[in-house]
DNA sequence: ATCGAACCGTTATTTCTTTCACAAGCCGTT
DNA sequence: AACGGCTTGTGAAAGAAATAACGGTTCGAT
Protein backbone atom coordinates (compact mmCIF):
# COMPACT_ATOMS: atom_id res chain seq x y z
CA UNK A 1 0.00 0.00 0.00
CA UNK A 2 1.18 3.19 -0.72
CA UNK A 3 2.28 5.81 2.24
CA UNK A 4 0.24 7.20 3.93
CA UNK A 5 -1.54 10.57 2.09
CA UNK A 6 -1.28 12.90 5.30
CA UNK A 7 2.81 12.18 5.23
CA UNK A 8 3.50 13.10 1.62
CA UNK A 9 3.54 16.78 0.85
CA UNK A 10 1.12 17.86 -1.56
CA UNK A 11 3.86 19.75 -3.80
CA UNK A 12 5.27 16.28 -4.66
CA UNK A 13 1.67 14.72 -4.95
CA UNK A 14 1.13 17.37 -8.00
CA UNK A 15 4.14 16.51 -9.45
CA UNK A 16 3.76 13.01 -9.97
CA UNK A 17 1.24 13.37 -13.05
CA UNK A 18 4.18 15.70 -14.54
CA UNK A 19 6.32 12.32 -14.22
CA UNK A 20 4.00 9.98 -15.65
CA UNK A 21 3.43 12.32 -18.48
CA UNK A 22 7.26 12.19 -19.58
CA UNK A 23 7.20 9.14 -18.90
CA UNK A 24 4.54 8.13 -21.16
CA UNK A 25 6.43 10.17 -23.80
CA UNK A 26 9.59 8.01 -23.79
CA UNK A 27 8.22 5.09 -23.36
CA UNK A 28 6.33 5.72 -26.68
CA UNK A 29 9.27 7.13 -27.92
CA UNK A 30 11.20 3.81 -27.20
CA UNK A 31 13.07 4.32 -23.95
CA UNK A 32 13.26 1.27 -21.66
CA UNK A 33 15.32 2.95 -18.69
CA UNK A 34 15.66 6.39 -17.59
CA UNK A 35 17.56 8.37 -14.86
CA UNK A 36 16.87 10.83 -12.53
CA UNK A 37 19.19 13.26 -14.32
CA UNK A 38 17.45 12.06 -18.01
CA UNK A 39 14.08 12.92 -16.60
CA UNK A 40 15.30 16.02 -14.54
CA UNK A 41 16.43 17.96 -17.90
CA UNK A 42 13.22 16.67 -19.19
CA UNK A 43 11.09 18.34 -16.90
CA UNK A 44 13.46 21.24 -15.82
CA UNK A 45 13.79 20.45 -12.27
CA UNK A 46 17.16 18.69 -10.35
CA UNK A 47 17.40 15.06 -9.84
CA UNK A 48 17.64 15.20 -6.66
CA UNK A 49 13.84 16.32 -6.71
CA UNK A 50 12.72 13.31 -8.73
CA UNK A 51 14.04 10.94 -6.46
CA UNK A 52 13.51 12.50 -3.40
CA UNK A 53 10.00 12.48 -4.46
CA UNK A 54 9.81 9.04 -5.72
CA UNK A 55 11.55 7.99 -2.31
CA UNK A 56 8.02 8.82 -0.41
CA UNK A 57 6.20 5.58 -2.41
CA UNK A 58 9.30 3.49 -2.05
CA UNK A 59 12.38 2.25 -4.19
CA UNK A 60 11.78 2.11 -7.64
CA UNK A 61 15.08 2.60 -9.16
CA UNK A 62 18.34 0.67 -9.33
CA UNK A 63 21.54 1.83 -8.23
CA UNK A 64 24.20 2.67 -11.24
CA UNK A 65 20.82 1.82 -13.90
CA UNK A 66 17.98 4.28 -13.41
CA UNK A 67 15.10 3.54 -13.38
CA UNK A 68 12.55 1.13 -15.86
CA UNK A 69 10.15 3.32 -17.51
CA UNK A 70 7.40 1.01 -17.89
CA UNK A 71 7.55 -0.30 -13.93
CA UNK A 72 7.54 2.93 -12.75
CA UNK A 73 4.79 4.25 -14.82
CA UNK A 74 3.05 1.64 -13.74
CA UNK A 75 3.79 1.96 -10.05
CA UNK A 76 3.29 5.60 -10.31
CA UNK A 77 -0.47 5.05 -12.27
CA UNK A 78 -1.31 2.99 -9.55
CA UNK A 79 -0.73 5.47 -6.40
CA UNK A 80 -2.20 7.98 -8.10
CA UNK A 81 -5.13 5.65 -9.26
CA UNK A 82 -4.76 6.37 -12.68
CA UNK A 83 -5.36 2.50 -13.39
CA UNK A 84 -8.70 2.95 -12.24
CA UNK A 85 -11.55 4.20 -14.63
CA UNK A 86 -13.44 7.61 -12.91
CA UNK A 87 -16.91 8.33 -13.46
CA UNK A 88 -17.47 12.08 -13.21
CA UNK A 89 -20.41 14.44 -13.98
CA UNK A 90 -20.21 18.02 -15.57
CA UNK A 91 -22.77 20.68 -14.02
CA UNK A 92 -23.25 23.34 -16.46
CA UNK A 93 -24.08 22.86 -20.27
CA UNK A 94 -23.18 26.47 -21.35
CA UNK A 95 -20.63 27.41 -24.35
CA UNK A 96 -17.93 26.16 -21.55
CA UNK A 97 -19.70 23.08 -20.85
CA UNK A 98 -20.15 21.85 -23.89
CA UNK A 99 -16.19 22.48 -25.31
CA UNK A 100 -15.71 20.52 -22.08
CA UNK A 101 -18.03 17.45 -22.63
CA UNK A 102 -16.69 17.27 -26.44
CA UNK A 103 -13.13 17.62 -25.30
CA UNK A 104 -11.10 14.47 -26.37
CA UNK A 105 -8.78 14.36 -23.65
CA UNK A 106 -10.15 12.96 -20.34
CA UNK A 107 -11.65 9.74 -21.68
CA UNK A 108 -8.23 8.65 -22.39
CA UNK A 109 -6.83 9.01 -18.67
CA UNK A 110 -9.79 7.32 -17.17
CA UNK A 111 -11.97 9.86 -16.51
CA UNK A 112 -15.81 9.41 -18.11
CA UNK A 113 -18.41 12.01 -17.81
CA UNK A 114 -21.90 9.95 -17.63
CA UNK A 115 -24.10 12.39 -16.57
CA UNK A 116 -24.52 16.43 -17.66
CA UNK A 117 -26.95 18.87 -15.06
CA UNK A 118 -27.97 21.98 -15.69
CA UNK A 119 -30.17 24.30 -13.03
CA UNK A 120 -31.59 26.34 -15.97
CA UNK A 121 -34.67 24.49 -16.94
CA UNK A 122 -34.45 25.73 -20.70
CA UNK A 123 -31.27 23.48 -21.16
CA UNK A 124 -32.86 20.46 -19.15
CA UNK A 125 -33.83 17.55 -21.95
CA UNK A 126 -31.72 18.94 -24.41
CA UNK A 127 -28.80 16.39 -25.38
CA UNK A 128 -25.22 17.71 -25.46
CA UNK A 129 -22.28 14.83 -26.39
CA UNK A 130 -24.12 12.02 -26.23
CA UNK A 131 -25.96 12.79 -22.98
CA UNK A 132 -29.31 14.30 -22.19
CA UNK A 133 -28.69 17.42 -19.46
CA UNK A 134 -30.58 16.31 -16.32
CA UNK A 135 -31.86 18.83 -13.15
CA UNK A 136 -30.12 18.97 -10.05
CA UNK A 137 -32.74 17.37 -8.44
CA UNK A 138 -31.46 14.18 -10.28
CA UNK A 139 -28.26 14.60 -9.04
CA UNK A 140 -27.83 12.92 -5.80
CA UNK A 141 -29.69 9.73 -7.42
CA UNK A 142 -27.50 9.66 -10.56
CA UNK A 143 -24.28 10.30 -8.76
CA UNK A 144 -24.98 7.47 -6.25
CA UNK A 145 -25.61 5.11 -9.09
CA UNK A 146 -23.52 5.91 -11.54
CA UNK A 147 -20.77 5.56 -8.24
CA UNK A 148 -19.77 9.32 -9.44
CA UNK A 149 -17.37 11.27 -6.64
CA UNK A 150 -15.78 13.82 -9.48
CA UNK A 151 -17.96 16.93 -10.62
CA UNK A 152 -16.80 19.29 -13.23
CA UNK A 153 -17.92 22.39 -12.64
CA UNK A 154 -18.67 25.01 -15.47
CA UNK A 155 -21.51 27.58 -14.32
CA UNK A 156 -21.15 31.32 -13.81
CA UNK A 157 -19.52 32.46 -11.53
CA UNK A 158 -22.52 33.79 -9.42
CA UNK A 159 -23.84 30.10 -9.27
CA UNK A 160 -20.86 28.43 -8.72
CA UNK A 161 -20.62 28.43 -4.41
CA UNK A 162 -24.17 27.21 -4.73
CA UNK A 163 -23.56 24.37 -6.83
CA UNK A 164 -20.60 23.40 -5.14
CA UNK A 165 -22.43 22.96 -1.90
CA UNK A 166 -24.89 21.08 -3.84
CA UNK A 167 -22.30 18.83 -4.58
CA UNK A 168 -20.65 18.50 -1.85
CA UNK A 169 -24.22 17.64 0.03
CA UNK A 170 -24.05 15.22 -2.52
CA UNK A 171 -20.88 13.37 -1.68
CA UNK A 172 -18.86 15.12 -4.37
CA UNK A 173 -15.06 13.70 -3.44
CA UNK A 174 -12.91 15.92 -5.70
CA UNK A 175 -14.44 19.61 -7.35
CA UNK A 176 -12.74 20.75 -11.03
CA UNK A 177 -13.62 24.40 -11.13
CA UNK A 178 -13.48 26.09 -13.73
CA UNK A 179 -15.96 28.78 -12.51
CA UNK A 180 -13.84 31.92 -11.62
CA UNK A 181 -14.03 31.89 -8.40
CA UNK A 182 -12.55 30.64 -5.29
CA UNK A 183 -14.99 28.34 -3.44
CA UNK A 184 -15.30 26.91 0.06
CA UNK A 185 -15.55 23.30 0.52
CA UNK A 186 -15.09 21.18 3.32
CA UNK A 187 -11.00 19.80 3.97
CA UNK A 188 -12.35 16.24 3.18
CA UNK A 189 -13.07 17.47 -0.80
CA UNK A 190 -10.38 18.19 -3.30
CA UNK A 191 -10.92 21.31 -5.04
CA UNK A 192 -8.90 22.07 -8.45
CA UNK A 193 -9.18 25.23 -10.02
CA UNK A 194 -8.86 25.97 -13.73
CA UNK A 195 -8.89 29.45 -14.51
CA UNK A 196 -6.87 31.12 -17.29
CA UNK A 197 -8.00 34.29 -16.11
CA UNK A 198 -5.64 34.11 -12.95
CA UNK A 199 -2.81 32.87 -15.31
CA UNK A 200 -2.66 35.84 -17.42
CA UNK A 201 -3.20 38.18 -14.60
CA UNK A 202 0.25 36.66 -12.85
CA UNK A 203 1.93 37.00 -15.85
CA UNK A 204 1.66 40.37 -16.82
CA UNK A 205 3.32 41.47 -13.71
CA UNK A 206 6.24 39.94 -15.13
CA UNK A 207 5.71 41.64 -18.76
CA UNK A 208 5.58 45.30 -16.89
CA UNK A 209 9.01 45.63 -17.79
CA UNK A 210 8.69 45.62 -21.65
CA UNK A 211 8.19 48.60 -23.55
CA UNK A 212 4.69 47.22 -24.99
CA UNK A 213 2.62 49.96 -23.50
CA UNK A 214 0.75 52.05 -26.21
CA UNK B 1 7.10 52.12 -8.83
CA UNK B 2 6.83 48.62 -7.75
CA UNK B 3 9.39 46.58 -6.03
CA UNK B 4 11.61 45.54 -8.79
CA UNK B 5 10.46 42.20 -9.75
CA UNK B 6 13.17 39.45 -8.77
CA UNK B 7 12.78 40.40 -4.96
CA UNK B 8 9.11 39.35 -5.03
CA UNK B 9 8.91 35.86 -4.45
CA UNK B 10 6.84 34.39 -7.76
CA UNK B 11 4.08 32.61 -5.32
CA UNK B 12 3.33 35.92 -3.99
CA UNK B 13 2.59 37.28 -7.75
CA UNK B 14 0.81 34.39 -7.93
CA UNK B 15 -1.52 34.80 -5.17
CA UNK B 16 -2.23 38.72 -5.96
CA UNK B 17 -4.95 38.43 -8.55
CA UNK B 18 -6.49 35.99 -6.15
CA UNK B 19 -6.54 39.24 -3.82
CA UNK B 20 -7.97 41.15 -7.11
CA UNK B 21 -10.68 39.07 -7.45
CA UNK B 22 -11.98 38.61 -3.89
CA UNK B 23 -11.55 42.71 -3.62
CA UNK B 24 -13.32 43.22 -6.88
CA UNK B 25 -16.15 41.37 -5.66
CA UNK B 26 -16.63 43.05 -2.19
CA UNK B 27 -16.30 46.39 -4.02
CA UNK B 28 -19.09 45.18 -6.32
CA UNK B 29 -20.98 44.05 -3.02
CA UNK B 30 -20.36 47.61 -1.30
CA UNK B 31 -17.98 47.05 0.80
CA UNK B 32 -15.96 50.27 0.84
CA UNK B 33 -13.34 48.82 3.67
CA UNK B 34 -11.96 45.50 4.39
CA UNK B 35 -9.25 44.04 7.36
CA UNK B 36 -6.52 41.15 6.01
CA UNK B 37 -9.14 39.15 8.50
CA UNK B 38 -12.11 39.22 6.60
CA UNK B 39 -10.36 39.19 2.98
CA UNK B 40 -8.18 35.88 4.23
CA UNK B 41 -11.33 34.34 5.73
CA UNK B 42 -12.71 34.57 2.18
CA UNK B 43 -10.14 33.13 0.77
CA UNK B 44 -9.36 30.71 3.32
CA UNK B 45 -5.81 31.87 3.93
CA UNK B 46 -4.27 33.88 7.72
CA UNK B 47 -4.40 37.32 7.78
CA UNK B 48 -0.30 37.49 8.57
CA UNK B 49 0.49 35.94 4.48
CA UNK B 50 -1.98 38.65 2.94
CA UNK B 51 -0.56 41.45 4.99
CA UNK B 52 3.02 40.02 4.78
CA UNK B 53 2.20 39.86 0.72
CA UNK B 54 1.08 43.14 0.30
CA UNK B 55 4.10 44.22 2.36
CA UNK B 56 6.35 43.51 -0.86
CA UNK B 57 4.90 46.31 -2.58
CA UNK B 58 4.15 49.51 0.07
CA UNK B 59 1.84 50.18 2.64
CA UNK B 60 -1.64 50.33 1.58
CA UNK B 61 -3.74 49.94 5.22
CA UNK B 62 -4.20 51.90 7.99
CA UNK B 63 -4.16 50.50 11.23
CA UNK B 64 -6.89 49.93 13.47
CA UNK B 65 -8.95 49.97 10.09
CA UNK B 66 -7.85 47.76 7.51
CA UNK B 67 -7.36 48.31 3.73
CA UNK B 68 -9.16 50.45 1.27
CA UNK B 69 -10.95 48.57 -1.08
CA UNK B 70 -11.07 50.74 -4.06
CA UNK B 71 -8.12 51.83 -3.49
CA UNK B 72 -6.06 49.02 -2.79
CA UNK B 73 -7.48 47.33 -6.28
CA UNK B 74 -6.11 50.21 -7.76
CA UNK B 75 -2.88 49.65 -6.46
CA UNK B 76 -2.73 45.74 -7.41
CA UNK B 77 -4.17 46.65 -11.02
CA UNK B 78 -1.42 48.53 -11.46
CA UNK B 79 1.19 46.50 -9.85
CA UNK B 80 -0.27 43.66 -11.88
CA UNK B 81 -0.36 45.95 -15.13
CA UNK B 82 -4.03 45.07 -15.11
CA UNK B 83 -5.04 48.63 -15.90
CA UNK B 84 -3.42 47.93 -19.32
CA UNK B 85 -4.89 46.39 -22.53
CA UNK B 86 -3.15 43.46 -23.43
CA UNK B 87 -3.62 42.35 -26.75
CA UNK B 88 -2.79 38.58 -27.21
CA UNK B 89 -3.03 36.22 -30.29
CA UNK B 90 -4.53 32.49 -30.23
CA UNK B 91 -2.69 29.54 -32.18
CA UNK B 92 -4.54 26.63 -33.01
CA UNK B 93 -8.49 26.85 -34.33
CA UNK B 94 -9.20 23.79 -33.77
CA UNK B 95 -12.33 22.88 -31.15
CA UNK B 96 -10.17 23.69 -27.87
CA UNK B 97 -8.94 27.08 -29.54
CA UNK B 98 -12.61 27.66 -30.96
CA UNK B 99 -13.76 27.55 -27.23
CA UNK B 100 -11.49 30.19 -26.18
CA UNK B 101 -11.55 32.53 -28.74
CA UNK B 102 -15.56 32.46 -27.88
CA UNK B 103 -14.32 32.46 -24.32
CA UNK B 104 -16.49 36.13 -22.99
CA UNK B 105 -14.27 36.16 -19.77
CA UNK B 106 -10.78 37.68 -20.94
CA UNK B 107 -12.08 41.02 -22.65
CA UNK B 108 -13.56 42.22 -19.39
CA UNK B 109 -9.99 41.95 -18.06
CA UNK B 110 -8.15 43.72 -20.69
CA UNK B 111 -6.78 40.64 -22.69
CA UNK B 112 -8.23 41.23 -26.56
CA UNK B 113 -7.43 38.05 -28.72
CA UNK B 114 -6.54 40.14 -32.04
CA UNK B 115 -5.19 37.37 -34.41
CA UNK B 116 -5.58 33.77 -34.70
CA UNK B 117 -3.32 31.52 -36.53
CA UNK B 118 -3.02 27.89 -37.63
CA UNK B 119 -0.27 25.76 -38.99
CA UNK B 120 -2.96 23.93 -40.81
CA UNK B 121 -3.31 25.04 -44.69
CA UNK B 122 -7.22 24.00 -44.55
CA UNK B 123 -8.25 26.30 -41.49
CA UNK B 124 -6.53 29.31 -43.08
CA UNK B 125 -8.61 31.78 -44.58
CA UNK B 126 -11.70 30.75 -42.20
CA UNK B 127 -13.45 33.41 -40.17
CA UNK B 128 -13.31 32.22 -36.20
CA UNK B 129 -14.95 34.46 -33.45
CA UNK B 130 -14.97 37.49 -36.03
CA UNK B 131 -11.13 36.63 -36.75
CA UNK B 132 -9.53 35.20 -39.97
CA UNK B 133 -7.27 32.33 -39.37
CA UNK B 134 -3.79 33.49 -40.63
CA UNK B 135 -0.70 31.27 -42.02
CA UNK B 136 1.96 30.77 -39.43
CA UNK B 137 4.06 32.73 -41.89
CA UNK B 138 2.32 36.34 -40.76
CA UNK B 139 3.14 35.39 -37.13
CA UNK B 140 6.05 38.06 -37.02
CA UNK B 141 4.42 40.80 -38.82
CA UNK B 142 0.91 40.56 -37.00
CA UNK B 143 2.31 40.80 -34.02
CA UNK B 144 4.73 43.78 -34.58
CA UNK B 145 2.29 45.33 -36.22
CA UNK B 146 -0.64 44.42 -33.48
CA UNK B 147 1.84 45.19 -30.60
CA UNK B 148 1.13 41.78 -29.55
CA UNK B 149 2.80 40.10 -26.52
CA UNK B 150 0.88 37.48 -25.59
CA UNK B 151 -0.03 33.99 -27.29
CA UNK B 152 -2.86 31.50 -26.23
CA UNK B 153 -1.32 27.79 -27.51
CA UNK B 154 -4.30 25.62 -28.21
CA UNK B 155 -2.41 23.20 -30.80
CA UNK B 156 -2.09 19.46 -30.37
CA UNK B 157 0.48 18.49 -27.87
CA UNK B 158 2.89 17.13 -30.52
CA UNK B 159 3.07 20.29 -32.46
CA UNK B 160 3.53 22.59 -29.46
CA UNK B 161 7.23 22.74 -28.82
CA UNK B 162 7.10 23.54 -32.17
CA UNK B 163 4.74 26.15 -32.42
CA UNK B 164 6.18 27.68 -29.26
CA UNK B 165 9.67 27.83 -30.02
CA UNK B 166 8.39 30.09 -33.55
CA UNK B 167 6.30 32.25 -31.15
CA UNK B 168 9.71 32.34 -28.84
CA UNK B 169 11.61 33.52 -32.03
CA UNK B 170 8.68 36.49 -32.53
CA UNK B 171 9.44 37.55 -29.29
CA UNK B 172 6.44 36.84 -27.72
CA UNK B 173 6.94 37.27 -24.04
CA UNK B 174 4.25 34.75 -22.37
CA UNK B 175 2.98 32.16 -23.44
CA UNK B 176 -0.35 30.59 -21.75
CA UNK B 177 -0.26 26.86 -23.38
CA UNK B 178 -3.01 24.72 -23.11
CA UNK B 179 -1.75 21.81 -25.07
CA UNK B 180 -0.68 19.39 -22.31
CA UNK B 181 3.10 18.96 -22.35
CA UNK B 182 5.55 20.66 -20.24
CA UNK B 183 7.14 22.79 -23.19
CA UNK B 184 10.50 24.35 -23.01
CA UNK B 185 11.13 28.03 -22.61
CA UNK B 186 14.03 30.66 -22.30
CA UNK B 187 13.94 32.10 -18.72
CA UNK B 188 12.87 35.49 -20.31
CA UNK B 189 9.66 33.59 -21.58
CA UNK B 190 6.62 33.80 -18.96
CA UNK B 191 5.02 30.61 -19.41
CA UNK B 192 1.64 29.55 -17.96
CA UNK B 193 0.20 25.78 -18.40
CA UNK B 194 -3.58 24.95 -18.43
CA UNK B 195 -3.81 21.34 -18.17
CA UNK B 196 -7.05 19.91 -16.80
CA UNK B 197 -6.03 16.32 -16.35
CA UNK B 198 -3.17 17.08 -14.65
CA UNK B 199 -5.28 18.68 -12.03
CA UNK B 200 -7.65 15.80 -12.36
CA UNK B 201 -4.53 13.28 -12.02
CA UNK B 202 -3.21 15.06 -8.79
CA UNK B 203 -6.51 14.80 -7.43
CA UNK B 204 -7.44 11.02 -7.32
CA UNK B 205 -4.74 10.88 -5.15
CA UNK B 206 -6.83 11.70 -2.25
CA UNK B 207 -9.50 9.94 -3.78
CA UNK B 208 -8.17 6.25 -3.25
CA UNK B 209 -8.89 6.08 -0.03
CA UNK B 210 -12.83 6.04 0.00
CA UNK B 211 -14.26 3.15 -1.48
CA UNK B 212 -15.22 4.24 -4.86
CA UNK B 213 -13.38 1.39 -6.59
CA UNK B 214 -15.77 -0.89 -8.98
C1' DA C 1 -9.75 63.65 26.48
C1' DT C 2 -9.03 59.07 27.51
C1' DC C 3 -9.92 54.19 26.86
C1' DG C 4 -10.26 50.03 24.53
C1' DA C 5 -10.95 47.25 20.63
C1' DA C 6 -9.36 46.56 16.08
C1' DC C 7 -5.79 46.24 12.78
C1' DC C 8 -1.45 47.13 10.11
C1' DG C 9 3.55 46.39 9.04
C1' DT C 10 7.46 44.06 10.34
C1' DT C 11 10.69 41.21 12.82
C1' DA C 12 11.27 36.68 14.82
C1' DT C 13 10.10 31.91 14.69
C1' DT C 14 8.54 27.81 12.86
C1' DT C 15 7.49 24.86 9.24
C1' DC C 16 7.98 23.26 4.73
C1' DT C 17 10.88 22.39 0.36
C1' DT C 18 14.72 21.93 -2.13
C1' DT C 19 19.35 20.89 -2.72
C1' DC C 20 23.63 18.74 -1.35
C1' DA C 21 26.59 15.06 -0.55
C1' DC C 22 27.85 10.47 0.05
C1' DA C 23 27.57 5.41 1.21
C1' DA C 24 25.95 1.53 -1.13
C1' DG C 25 24.87 -1.05 -5.21
C1' DC C 26 24.81 -2.30 -10.16
C1' DC C 27 27.02 -3.38 -14.60
C1' DG C 28 30.18 -3.89 -18.27
C1' DT C 29 35.05 -4.60 -19.05
C1' DT C 30 39.38 -6.38 -18.42
C1' DA D 1 37.15 -11.36 -9.62
C1' DA D 2 38.43 -6.78 -9.25
C1' DC D 3 37.88 -2.05 -11.14
C1' DG D 4 35.67 2.19 -12.64
C1' DG D 5 31.90 4.73 -14.16
C1' DC D 6 27.12 5.59 -12.97
C1' DT D 7 23.11 6.14 -10.35
C1' DT D 8 20.01 5.42 -6.49
C1' DG D 9 18.11 6.51 -1.78
C1' DT D 10 18.61 9.24 2.13
C1' DG D 11 20.14 11.91 6.04
C1' DA D 12 21.92 16.58 6.77
C1' DA D 13 22.18 21.40 5.37
C1' DA D 14 20.43 25.28 3.18
C1' DG D 15 16.91 28.01 1.53
C1' DA D 16 12.11 29.59 1.07
C1' DA D 17 7.64 30.33 2.73
C1' DA D 18 4.12 30.58 6.22
C1' DT D 19 2.86 31.79 10.73
C1' DA D 20 3.18 33.99 15.09
C1' DA D 21 4.02 37.91 17.87
C1' DC D 22 4.09 42.57 18.96
C1' DG D 23 4.92 47.71 18.83
C1' DG D 24 2.41 51.34 17.11
C1' DT D 25 -1.64 53.60 15.13
C1' DT D 26 -6.57 54.49 14.28
C1' DC D 27 -11.20 55.27 15.55
C1' DG D 28 -15.47 55.16 17.96
C1' DA D 29 -17.46 55.37 22.41
C1' DT D 30 -17.69 57.15 26.83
Amino acid sequence: MAASPTQVPEVVVLRLPLYVRALTQMRDDGTSVVSSQQLGSRLQMTPAQIRKDLSYFGRFGKQGRGYNVESLLQELGQILGLDRRWPACLVGVGRLGRAIINYPGFAPEGFHILAAFDSDDDQVGDTVGGLDVRPMALLKDTLKRERIAIAIVAVPAHEAQTVIDDLVECDVKGILNYAPVAPQVPMSVVLRNIDPVLSLQSMTYYLLDEDYET
